[in-house]
DNA sequence: CTGTTAGCGCATTCAA
DNA sequence: TTGAATGCGCTAACAG
């Protein structure tokens, strides 16, 4: 391997200058610059970033952790996070936690031990370590879509308005007996829009009791069996809302198997898009959308603040407005 | 931070015995090796791997470069490479080419400049360097997919097979006038897939002019517009065939557009899969499915090989036969 | 503007 | 079984 060294007796220089002149080129003269760089390109030489790294104490590197890279609204988060990222010359490590907690703190530890610069984090639902872990060793984080910690920055969207749209529209649509599939109650973005959902019956003042919300786990197969469950009653309600892309893909199975003319006899609609694929569905869904791809962005230029700025203001919350597609 | 020499001060040892009850303790007394272990508990020790990669010559990391990290095909890919890759110890480090041969030779540099201990790669359409690079510079590497160099070690499926079963599909249903948007000439995939299906028309004696196949672009816009021009044309085809997913989608939405009934007026069928939310289309596409996950994973334990197994033995292909599909 | 020196944290000789 | 010494490749004082 070609080293500063190599470089410095082709160019009879110092190991120093060769340094110079690749980090800093204008405090090297003009003369011993282009005879480094001569040699540089004769050798081919590419400085080790392993040893950079351990020098500066620095990676130039990124964690982004996210629980599911199968899901469409997350992938564009993570292009938005690559390409701000990538700008300004850092390097991210993306990590799949599949909703894990025990691959999320696994995954954490081996960042952390690579000496990663910063994290961008959407946890999995039942993280428990990673908000102590990280508030104790002071690697600027930056949370996305999931909130679960104010002693940190993060980049979300506005669940209530966002619901708020989708019940609206419904409302608009003559439908007034509505269910949702409903998120989590232990994640916060399940809380939020299963609230907002019953608040939002009342003020519209439309039938609300118990079974007007059932509660999801933000999957496919939940998404499924929750809606099987509720075309079971009769009658079924005139809409149903599902709190997440994913529930509406299995809830979408699960009204064209009980042979449901939809949207004629039953409207759905979905928080958080379908992907390219969407707009393919006949008829097309409407969903809530949020802009990922600048969430994305926006998360890793907060990131980018917090890894210069050494010092530490206090945690900044960005929230996004979604925004309707109806269709 | 906390190195070697805290927990050696604290347990009373040498820095090279800890190094040694970290990496090889069966090279340690019993009870030194209890006294450094509860030293780094109490200090929550952990390895610098920066420090550790520098010195051993090894990252511990494997760069995984792809085309389109919206692909779902490579995303499982991806899923299948990166959960082998994790348990042999490896840290993947994903990187998005989008399909572009400048940024797949800045990630490449990049990586190497970090020093991974290998690759899986599935190189961009108009890759040119990455082949000579990877050659010259001796690096462990897998490609995926698209087979572009004798020279390497190579996964992929049976493009000539899968197009059989998608072609001798469409006969079983009776269409005899077929068409196909195909891959671009450029790239082996394309080929492969596009010299398949004349032949396939041949050995039915199906009928074939020159605009039995067009050149398409593997994007969905390019389907979608390539598909449009095909309806323009009359009589329709009784059938058009995708040579990938994405341009699927996009002559999907042509056909709808259209106004046409499908499959009634006209049959689509594509290569490869659409992902989970192919299956809620109404009615489904009829595909071909590649092995994705088995795929990734058996790339990956290809990569492993060569990694651990300095010698270079002549590179192999393994090649996966797709399966059908049928809706 | 340039060279000398030292050290980032670790693993690995070589001796003991 | 353990310790002392060395160097991976680089950058950052500090001198000159």
């Amino acid at each position: 391997m070609v080293t500063v060294y190599d470089v410095a007796r082709l160019a009879k220089v110092s190991s120093a200058t060769v340094s110079r002149a690749v980090n800093n080129p204008e405090a090297v003269s003009d003369e011993t610059l282009a005879r480094i760089n001569k040699a540089i390109g004769k050798l081919g030489y590419a400085p080790n970033r392993i040893a950079q790294s351990l020098k500066t104490r620095s990676s130039a590197t990124v964690g982004v952790i996210i629980p599911d890279i199968t899901n469409p609204f997350l992938v564009k988060v993570v292009k938005g996070v690559e390409k701000t990222l990538s700008a300004a010359g850092y390097t991210p490590i993306l990590c799949d936690t599949e909703e894990s907690p025990e691959k999320e703190e696994r995954y954490l530890h081996d960042l952390l031990a690579r000496r990663i610069d910063g994290l961008v984090l959407v946890p999995a639902m039942d993280s428990q370590v990673a908000v102590p872990l990280l508030k104790k060793r002071g690697l600027p984080t930056v949370f996305v879509d999931r909130f679960i910690s104010p002693d940190f920055d993060c980049v979300k969207s506005n669940n209530v308005s966002g619901l708020a749209l989708l019940v609206g529209h419904l409302f608009q649509q003559g439908r007034t007996h509505i269910r949702m599939i409903g998120g989590p109650q232990r994640t916060v973005v399940g809380r939020e829009r299963n609230e907002a959902f019953l608040a939002l019956l009342d003020r519209y003042r439309l039938p609300r009791n118990e079974s007007s919300l059932v509660q999801g786990d933000f999957t496919i197969e939940g998404g499924y069996r929750l809606a099987v469950e509720m075309l079971k009653v009769r009658p079924h309600p005139q809409a149903i809302i599902s709190a997440n892309n994913l529930m509406g893909i299995g809830a979408l199975k699960a009204i064209r198997e009980a042979g449901l003319r939809f949207p004629d006899n039953l409207d759905l609609v979905v928080f958080d898009e379908l992907g390219d694929m969407g707009e393919l569905l006949d008829p097309p869904l409407t969903f809530v959308r949020q802009p990922a791809l600048e969430m994305g962005a926006q998360a890793a230029e907060m990131l980018l603040e917090r890894m210069r700025g050494g010092g530490m203001p206090t945690p900044r919350s960005l929230v996004f407005e979604p925004a309707l597609v109806s269709r």
